[in-house]
DNA sequence: GAGTTTACATACGCGGATGAATGTATGCCA
DNA sequence: TGGCATACATTCATCCGCGTATGTAAACTC
């Protein structure tokens, strides 16, 4: 084979990611061979073991491409902190961010490829634990944000809770995320976005909150979704 | 090694199965190897070959011991199909269900990690799919039961839903099962049972139902776990 | 108490995956 | 236009896990 170009190399890594998103989806993380993945890639183990240190190192690259997109969901919804005095509703913010997030995974088939392996087709272990950890970590930012958020809307509303809220940051979070994880199980169960933003409706109206009918889909901005 | 009588074969496939549960949950299933199992249950691969097909099939033998109890929960508490006429609320039988398998995993250990191997350790995949689809069978039963519940209680409590009902079934399945996968990804970031009913009370209050303040744990019946 | 079955242990052969070592042809830079 | 680094391909040695075949001694049956 000839030596190619710095973008060439490019491509082939990417070319090296797409193919082991696709057999990890098909036959499981474990299951793949990076003999495999090379060959669907048009590729040998060699170029695999250029790029990456090892299967690992591979996967978590793959990661990579869906977490960072993921995160920009709520950065772009506020990343600053809720205040009291902010024009908008401070749960109004989560709600956009939620929204965009499934319209994400409704959308791009390589975030819903990539979700999937990561909820399905893997064994959180060992030297894929910086998975898991991300994983923690992603979900102890979203309870901190939302425990502010909540807390915030709720002196808004001059509303009392029923329940602390810690415990109902937790809840909310249980909730959207067993709705993807049960959505990805079977795809055409429901709607991921209609469903979504039903529960969150019920949820928030649960926890004494007058939530205004807004179904209102956010008009598609530009995103940086690889 | 001597022949053994029944029971002690018995045991020795318990063994087997007590092995492999903890060594799956330490490394996972896919990186456990028969020989492993065999070694810490104290015989040798033959030992499983003679008990099981192979890895999958001890898998899902392994399975069995969790998927049995927890579906008692349900039959326990009304395995009847919901009547308007029933003496007591619809919903109270799923909010015992729920409190009932809540409770149970939070007492057993060997559920619990199961539950964990279940969902964190283990990719979903071919000759493992049988655990798949028992586990999407589970849930259907839980939406049409739930779907019926709901149903009942709108008419007993004269009550119109804000939204479908098989959505509001979807939803409240995602906040049950995604408690208790968070919950497995760190047990001590909260308390599951309390978690849960304050959870159930606010999904159940945001549909429009009236919740009686009933925090009441049952007092804990005989259950044929294992 | 002889034969049969059970409940394993042991031994064997095989494929396949991994990581490292080595080969190689080209792009790039001075 | 040489020389070095790049971007792989190829080869090699090793190991490990699986399934099966076979051995075996005790339990059970009659």
């Amino acid at each position: 084979m000839v030596r190619r170009t710095k973008e060439d190399a490019l491509s082939t890594r990417r070319n090296l990611l797409d193919a082991a998103e696709e057999l990890f989806q098909e036959q499981g993380v474990s299951r793949t061979s990076l003999q495999e993945i090379a060959k669907r890639a048009g590729a040998t183990r060699g170029a695999i073991y250029w790029h990456f240190r090892d299967k690992a190192d591979l996967f978590n690259a793959m990661m990579e491409r869906v977490t960072l997109p993921m995160e920009e969901c709520f950065e772009r919804h506020g990343s600053t902190l809720p205040r009291i005095d902010t024009d908008k509703d401070a749960i109004d913010n989560i709600w956009q961010a939620i929204t965009d997030c499934l319209e994400q995974i409704s959308r791009d088939p390589q975030i819903r490829r990539i979700l999937e392996v990561a909820t399905l087709k893997v064994e959180y272990v060992d030297e894929l634990h910086a998975v898991r950890e991300r994983h923690i970590n992603v979900r102890n930012a979203f309870l901190a944000r939302f425990e502010q958020s909540i807390c915030t809307a709720a002196q808004q509303q001059k509303l009392k809770l029923p329940i602390p809220v810690n415990v109902a940051a937790n809840g909310f979070h249980a909730l959207i995320d067993g709705l993807i994880q049960n959505w990805l199980l079977d795809q055409t169960a429901f709607d991921l976005l209609n469903t979504g933003q039903a529960m969150m409706r019920i949820y928030l109206n649960g926890l004494g909150f007058t939530t205004d009918p807004q179904t209102k889909t956010n008009p598609h901005h530009a995103m940086g979704v690889q």
